[in-house]
DNA sequence: TAAATTAAAGGTCAAAGAAAGTCAAAGTCA
DNA sequence: TGACTTTGACTTTCTTTGACCTTTAATTTA
């Protein structure tokens, strides 16, 4: 059995018996099973994305550690759905759509959606090479629609 | 847990109770705590700063003390200073403190600083040429407290 | 009593330690 | 062969500690 499915497993059972969040130590864990710490990372970012219904955060020094969130699913199909919905690229007027919809139908406040409105606007893209920015619009959508979900 | 963490808990605590500003003896303290007497400065320097809403005066010698006194300021003024305080670069971490720090001191909700902290993450900035990332960043940021103050 | 000395604070800084992050090279497998 | 995995060297960030410095109050002395 592969690696990184040993510690997605492991990753996934510690998820669910915390509730949907947890923190590890990298190293420690690392050492448990035998691998790299750098394979956390691989692990984490392949397979514990915002796409997949993650949240992660951490802290490097003495004292560190990388937090997990697991999604809750009641709310949040719908953003899930919109966060798969979005490929790669968005441009403004589509978000605005989007924004607009999430805000009738009452799945984020009208403070969210003014934030979210705010830091999709064409205007802050404007120094941005043009063949960047719908890339760019697209992953800030989609981790601001993903911290909602936590 | 963190040694600082420990000595940043007892300090808000102590704020909390005396109402907002408190004296301390440094070396007092760190017997207490069984720290180096330093160690009080670098939680004061990395955990009360006045970005981060806290006043410090001291004072050396016999009867020296450390006083610290927690600035609490109103909604819109506070939402100003920020935004003229932000020059056209920002980095990932000072905007990190910037949101702790509004929704600490309950001028943006939880849901608002998930927001802004998602959008402003480094993980979005990834393809995102180096030395357009902080310029990027100031402007996503000041864009959206500027929609705060609507 | 004014000046000098001593003791009691707090301040600074750099080194060592403790985590996590990055990236590219090498390996694996369909 | 191309996408996915694994590894490890190197980097960055944050924390802890301790030696040495500066300031100020208290005390002693001329």
């Amino acid at each position: 059995m592969r690696l990184s499915d040993m510690i997605t497993g492991l990753i996934e059972q510690m998820l669910s018996e915390a509730g949907g969040i947890v923190e590890i130590r990298r190293n420690e864990l690392a050492g448990r099973l035998g691998c790299v710490p750098s394979q956390i990372n691989y692990v984490l970012t392949s397979r514990f994305t915002p796409e997949q219904g993650y949240f992660i955060e951490s802290r490097r020094g003495g004292g560190g550690y990388i937090r997990i969130t697991k999604i809750k699913f009641d709310r949040v199909e719908m953003l899930m759905h919109i966060i798969n919905s979005i490929g790669a690229r968005l441009e403004g007027e589509t978000a605005r759509i989007f924004i607009s919809n999430l805000n009738q139908s009452g799945l984020v406040g009208d403070e969210a959606a003014q934030l979210m409105q705010a830091a999709l606007s064409d205007i802050v893209y404007r120094d941005i090479p043009s063949e960047l920015r719908d890339n760019l619009r697209a992953a800030i959508f989609k981790q601001m629609l993903a911290a909602l979900l936590k």
